[in-house]
DNA sequence: GACCCGTAACTGGTCAGACCAGTGGACTAG
DNA sequence: CTAGTCCACTGGTCTGACCAGTTACGGGTC
């Protein structure tokens, strides 16, 4: 008896979708190619304009490929982004699918791991990258919030950039961005923002002597403890004991 | 002097995708309503049939919408569903050269903390269910190496569900199944798959044990180091350093 | 009255052909 | 060799059509 399988049917556009992220998966297809134009495709697909146009839409809303009207040398591959990645978990994030809590937790697990990575495998003159990281939070603590946010996010991907890990460096800077969306406005209400950024820039500095000392085990342990500091007063009470099980070992 | 802002064309389609996603944000629109018919918002968005079905296309592959053929009640609002960030996800690891190395080193992470967090936020009963995967994968030993590769699932999906935290269940789940896409044929052929499985079995009893007690840091570290057991040989011995460096603490 | 079944009015999927506003390369005039 | 024009071609949109499939309705049967 053979085993028969439940059909679905496939609709033409989206055969054409696999095709090209089929042709994307086994490299015959690369980023910053050209596809053919519009009109091209109808013939080498063999269905109407319609039709491709619905597949470019699809792998145009998935960050696959761009169309730019008049461009004679057709819909360019992109390189792969994480925006549309990004795009998922703030929409998810936005209807309470994922709780603010989930995220915070999701970043104290991403970084700490980050971090032990690092001091394990890191350089010396990575070391001395992830220093002058500090040294500008330091710096930006007098320029003004913006500024020292910015510095922060850059010390974080010189630690992401250390644990030669892209997958988590790529999770890790979504996350962030997802969090920071989140509660960017209560953030900038903060009072005594200026105690906040020196608190802060202490706790980065004993990361990174952790670092330093080759520690990861406890380089990950502060880092999961700053963050829980840094993020605990904006999640629910309730919602805060995933992240203490995250910190006390 | 006015602060200009760079124009970009938005295309009509855009601004229905647009106009039906704020209307989902903010409520107006609940999963499980219908759309009106493609012809009946051609009339209500003033915009041909194509444009409405371009939206309707990037609508469907971002997982908002359905369309059915024939449905007098036109498309269906969906649920929110961590679906399409899991494809993202794993366009991500296909896409971005990821190692296997890296694919394990982040699975070991993943896997840790889940492990970590569920044996601190877990009930008794949840504990039973754990247990009761790990009764499953003993019996599926006499079956083949399938079912208890299986029943291996089971328990780490068990795991992540106590965790409470659906990232890092979408996370672990997705790179899991990478990592065994990768590697299923290697282990198809693994010899004396018998001894395999009994030494599978006695570390997941270890783990579970480590739940039992509420020692989180233990059952992550036991955790980390049977990923490594199991999968370190299908690694190139350059690339197992990043490895080791999440095992010894 | 309850039930079955055919029909007709829809639905979405696809197609063909058309127009428009742009782009960019080739060609020409200086 | 350069500056300017022109035109073939691009993607974005529209119109109108056909098809296959679904569903609800209404008429017929028991």
């Amino acid at each position: 008896m053979p085993n028969f399988q439940p059909v679905q049917t496939v609709r033409a556009y989206q055969r054409i979708v696999e095709q090209i992220e089929d042709a994307l998966a086994d490299g015959s297809l690369v980023p910053g190619q050209r596809l053919p134009s519009e009109r091209e495709l109808v013939s080498q697909f063999a269905v109407s304009r319609s039709t491709v146009r619905e597949a470019l839409r699809v792998l145009e809303s998935n960050g696959v490929v761009r169309s730019r009207p008049g461009d004679p040398n057709g819909p360019e591959i992109l390189p792969f982004s994480q925006a549309p990645l990004r795009k998922q978990m703030t929409r998810l994030a936005r209807v309470d699918e994922l709780t603010l809590s989930e995220l915070i937790a999701f970043r104290m697990i991403m970084d700490g791991a980050a971090i032990q990575l690092a001091s394990r495998l890191r350089t010396d003159e990575q070391l001395v990258e992830v220093e002058q990281t500090l040294v500008a939070m330091r710096a930006a603590i007098d320029v003004d919030f913006a500024a020292f946010s910015e510095a922060d996010v850059a010390f974080h991907e010189a630690v992401a950039r250390v644990s030669r890990n892209s997958l988590l460096q790529t999770c890790n800077e979504v996350v962030r961005g997802v969090v920071l969306s989140l509660i960017s406005d209560k953030i900038a209400h903060a009072t005594n923002s200026r105690a906040l950024m020196l608190e802060s820039l202490r706790h980065h500095t004993e990361v990174v002597e952790a670092i330093r000392a080759g520690n990861g085990h406890a380089a990950a342990r502060l880092t999961r403890q700053n963050l829980y500091d840094y993020y605990a007063t904006y999640v629910p009470a309730p919602e805060r004991d995933p992240l203490r099980a995250l910190i006390d070992d």
